[in-house]
DNA sequence: TCTATATTTAACTGTATAGCTATATAATGA
DNA sequence: TCATTATATAGCTATACAGTTAAATATAGA
């Protein structure tokens, strides 16, 4: 990437907090600790993650600054440290969702099968 | 990717909306888009993108719907279509504001070589 | 100490994609 | 029509990383 622009450094960090949340795997784990903390075996029943893959992803969230570590005895409970993240992902999600309405209402006026009620 | 869990279809829309902004190289056409559309070309000097590359990044950023293509005449302009990208942007820089300079906190008063003015 | 359980790490594979070069398409004017 | 300029696309390479299997580490109890 030789890109050589001047705010592109200010850039790096912002793109990297998204990057964490643009998958799947990481949203659900995120999801599933909307209810508080959880230790890995749990988050793996509630997510069906593999196991291996399942703490790499928690590893990642951490060191994002995204969940808290925190052992206790022989397992490891994790827990969305920010209120922000959750914050970030509804506002999204609702976003989606009026997109869709939108899309859904488009379409059935330009439908010419619809019965046009 | 196998993944049977129930939520995990609701959450890919979610993860391909914050995959779009987890590249500088898009976070830096959003930015400059603030002060309103601007066409390839313009865009193309204030970010500093090989001329190809943007493009790509235009088609995706239009695709996911964070941009609006209105071609006028030889060239088109682009537009950020939704107030929400901007504002997902900045919360996300506020916060990494906020941890940068609490992190800044922790290493003045952890520091042992401070001054401990 | 030995064992069992919980979590992490190492190493590998396949896939997605950023950026590049070269080419194609579209629109305007000579 | 032809040339020129503005965008878009095709094809390629290198890199990043999700998911997997196997091995390592850590903690608690017998």
């Amino acid at each position: 990437m030789p890109q050589t622009s001047t705010n592109m450094e200010f850039l790096t960090p912002v793109a990297e907090y998204f990057k964490v949340l643009a998958e799947t795997s990481r949203l659900q784990i995120i999801s599933c600790l909307k209810s508080g903390a959880m230790n890995v075996s749990e988050i793996g029943v509630a997510t069906g993650l593999g196991q291996a893959n399942l703490s790499k992803h928690l590893k990642l969230l951490t060191q994002a600054g995204i969940l808290t570590r925190n052992p206790q005895g022989v397992s490891v409970y994790y827990e969305v440290s920010d209120p922000l993240t959750f914050e970030l992902c509804e506002l999204v999600c609702d976003r989606i969702y009026e997109r869709m309405q939108q899309q859904a209402k488009q379409f059935k006026k330009m439908n010419s099968f619809s019965s046009k009620t």
